[in-house]
DNA sequence: GCCATGCCTTATGTATACACTCAAGCACCC
DNA sequence: GGGTGCTTGAGTGTATACATAAGGCATGGC
């Protein structure tokens, strides 16, 4: 019972990862019945190795138990959106309080300008083709966060709840222009983590969050389900 | 692949059940090696379950891959345990503060009456055969608020931490003086959500857990592993 | 037409056998 | 004595066969 540490991959990790993949991106929707006998064959494994695959998936929140026989992609409605986004808000202000305090200032320093440069430049977001590496910048912030926060349950916790978010990002339509304020937010929370300033992050990321769920669900609200990126 | 719905309970279900128990109770303690073939014989049943059931203590934090072979007890030094009270700040304010919100005030003004008589009873919490009470109590508080806060996710969440919690109390030592105060710090958590007062109940909160925390830490700086009933 | 009951099929739960890999021990060389 | 390489046994990863149970369908009765 290895969850994978070293570089050898198991069937049991391309499943999952495979699983997973799908079910972010949409190609597995909420509500799609994963049945061992079907989904085993489609993945080229034999059911043990998948099971261990949903085992894991069931735990994160990723797929649930309809009837003893039945096994669904889990739902992901308006509602489950402002929840995940409740959760979101208190760990990520813990986190960047938390950042404030005990990360190296010279990382967030090089952080906020990287968002700074990404909100200024031009054309910059405006572009789609920049849009990558923009949540590549994302996601050099988060992991920036989560080895600042030095606590590896909260940690743990924001891996799951930034997990479930791809999946939100998806349905959530295209918009640069968010994309180009969200980055001066993120400038901003970043500055304040790396003056050490946790009251001015946490409500920084307050505004943040917020501005996204609102952006986040106008935009579901206005289509049914145009999925290319999503907008932090 | 079902988590358990139904009555019946699968040989998956009460391997999971317990080996949680015994890392709960320290009977496996941080670090014991948990090899399949010597676990599965010494809970009955074949390989396939016991897999499974250690798939998803390992997604939940309680058991960590040493190497590709090894499988062992997550630890729970003292970094361990501020660094789940610090999540657990974070989360359970977040709770309370919902519950204020949206709980059903009649439920947490039983559960302050609850409380404070348990606070004021003669000889109540000096007697250890009121403990189990005591904690029962405790637990239909923390139903009730993740009843109340009607977020899911969040729910998800409180359930780990306190699952971990469970672990952390088999470490301390009794004391029921702590227990006595702790009874009035409920009583006054219980009675603010009652009365929708979020911002008390999330501060009262901070003061409760920043007691508990300390009152642990000494209590496992006085003595290295004496376990009979914790001190929340 | 609706409801209850029984039977059969199929999907899940589990045991077991086989394949693969890791790590410990031993032998040899410098 | 220390380092390196090889071999072997044991532990994990996976496939498959068997056991069990859930659910759908058909039939009969009211």
């Amino acid at each position: 019972m290895a969850v994978n540490t070293s570089g050898r991959t198991t069937a049991v990790d391309r499943a999952y990862s495979a699983l997973l993949a799908e079910i972010q991106t949409g190609a597995l929707p909420a509500g799609a019945v994963l049945a061992e006998v079907e989904q085993s064959a489609r993945l080229g494994i034999s059911r043990t190795p998948l099971r261990e695959a949903l085992v894991r998936l069931a735990a994160e929140g990723f797929v649930v138990q309809q009837s003893p026989r039945v096994t669904v992609v889990a739902g992901i409605d308006e509602k489950d959106i402002r929840s995940l986004f409740e959760l979101r808000r208190g760990l990520e202000e813990l986190a960047v309080r938390a950042a404030a305090e005990r990360g190296d200032a010279a990382v967030f320093t090089a952080l906020a300008e990287s968002f700074s440069a990404a909100a200024t430049a031009n054309p910059g977001l405006a572009d789609p083709a920049a849009h990558a590496g923009y949540y590549a910048l994302i996601s050099a912030y988060d992991a920036a966060v989560g080895d600042a926060i030095r606590n590896d349950y909260l940690a743990s916790a924001l891996r799951t709840v930034h997990t479930h978010l791809v999946r939100v990002r998806q349905l959530a339509k295209d918009n640069p222009e968010r994309l180009v304020v969200s980055a001066g937010e993120h400038a901003l929370i970043a500055g304040a983590i790396a003056e050490g300033d946790a009251a001015l992050a946490a409500h920084a990321t307050h505004v943040h969050l917020h501005n996204a769920l609102i952006s986040i669900l106008s935009s579901i609200a206005g289509s049914s389900q145009t999925s290319t990126e999503g907008t932090p």
